[in-house]
DNA sequence: TAAACTCAATTTGTCAGACAACTAGACTAA
DNA sequence: TTAGTCTAGTTGTCTGACAAATTGAGTTTA
């Protein structure tokens, strides 16, 4: 497990521990949330400052650590990159994938060039639908190569979530560039999500970078409005 | 004097150096810059850890600290607001604004929720198409507090961007959340756009936050697929 | 020669303890 | 009642130390 450090279970401690605690309430004082997370205070003040420069908590020296309102983080836009499922679970959307697909395609054109192979190199497909309330939401393509995901890396018991599973196994993942556009359903994109042909889809197209700014995953993701919602932050300037 | 911690003036400080290093340099190491920069190692540690969960840096143990691609300055996509026409100016579309109404409205259910004023307040709504090639490609409408922008307030020369006026202004606004979406045309918006009825539609609702956290202008934009690009650069959170 | 191994220097990750600065409530005195 | 003082508790920062990981040079080996 990658999570040997301290630190990041730390921060997922952290966060559950804001996310339950009612707003306005103060925390545990330091030295004693340290004792009982396991860590030292120096490392609990780390991962304690990193949530409150996102504004999730507020600290008053000589007085104590208060949760404030947090309607931001249940939320979160589209700056931080996770997967769907992670998105789904925070926003309370309980989701099932079907009709998950596997499999071993050769580059095309668009794939060639998105992902900078060369022609018939393999790549794998990973297809799949994201359904609320059983009834189809998303569908979500995901085009590696074979080089990043071969298809037997798969385990038995895989979500369905690409990102997450490369994000697991420690590859150095560093940003994600996401091209938004509607469009209207094609033939083999309505099919999938029972839709008409022609009706109308928000559409991200994707390019996932890793740290040599290489493309790892060009992924297609096809949404029925009004089930997720996605928002973004817009700040002026550069801040 | 407000900088009373050393904490505050040091992220001013990390953040210009970041800013100033190039993509994939390395820092100093930490006890240097600790010392440099006038302030603990645990403390620098603190800081360097809220830039790293922001994506801007990257540490590795045993290695150094580095900074990270920063494509953001390079193709700013939606993460920094700017109006649809320093956008389009820079994609290099001509575009033409016509059709501007300026006019004043009373406030109705949803602008009074959004705007946080009370019922029969005055707004200022104005609302532009602007044009590629003389078709229309986007349908704009801003709607503003009457206290915030009145109609008198805007030039002859008025180009149709409020956000570009309200800055020119020198009003201190400081982020915007919009929500993306696809919808079909309404009846309205489809006359404006000259499309059928029905046709497929890029939605953003969008709030505009002033220093104090008060909506300021209450947005709502539609475009036709394929003149304008949008994208965003999602950063992998640490975690 | 080229590949594999060893090892030490460098750097980040974490920890423990200490003291300063500040807050808030209790207490006291006018 | 009111103003001031005091004190326990909390966050802010610092120092020094050691563990863990990386890197590159040097050495050995096939």
């Amino acid at each position: 497990m990658p999570n040997n450090f301290p630190f990041q279970r730390l921060q997922a401690d952290l966060a559950e521990l804001i996310d339950k605690t009612p707003a306005g309430q103060r925390l545990l004082n330091e030295p004693e949330l340290a004792k009982q997370l396991g860590v030292s205070r120096a490392t609990l003040r780390e991962a304690i400052r990193t949530f409150e420069v996102q504004g999730l908590i507020r600290r008053k020296q000589g007085s104590g650590t208060y949760v404030v309102g947090k309607i931001k983080a249940l939320d979160s836009g589209l700056e931080v990159l996770e997967s769907l499922e992670t998105v789904a679970k925070r926003q309370g959307l309980k989701t099932t994938v079907s009709d998950l697909v596997v499999e071993t395609i050769v580059a095309d054109d668009e794939t060639k060039s998105v992902l900078k192979v060369h022609a018939n190199t393999k790549l794998t497909r990973v297809r799949r639908i994201i359904r609320a309330e059983g009834r189809p939401v998303a569908y979500l393509i995901d085009i590696l190569p074979e080089s990043v995901l071969h298809p037997d890396d798969l385990p038995a018991n895989f979500n369905g979530s690409v990102l997450d599973f490369l994000l697991a196994r420690g590859d150095s993942l560093v940003s994600s560039r996401a091209d938004i556009s509607a469009i209207d359903g094609t033939a083999e994109v309505s099919k999938q999500l029972e839709i008409q042909r022609g009706d109308v889809l928000l559409h991200f197209s994707s390019h996932l970078f890793d740290e040599n700014n290489k493309v790892v995953d060009y992924s297609l993701s096809y949404f029925i409005p009004g089930y997720f919602h996605f928002h973004i932050v817009r700040r002026v300037g550069n801040g």
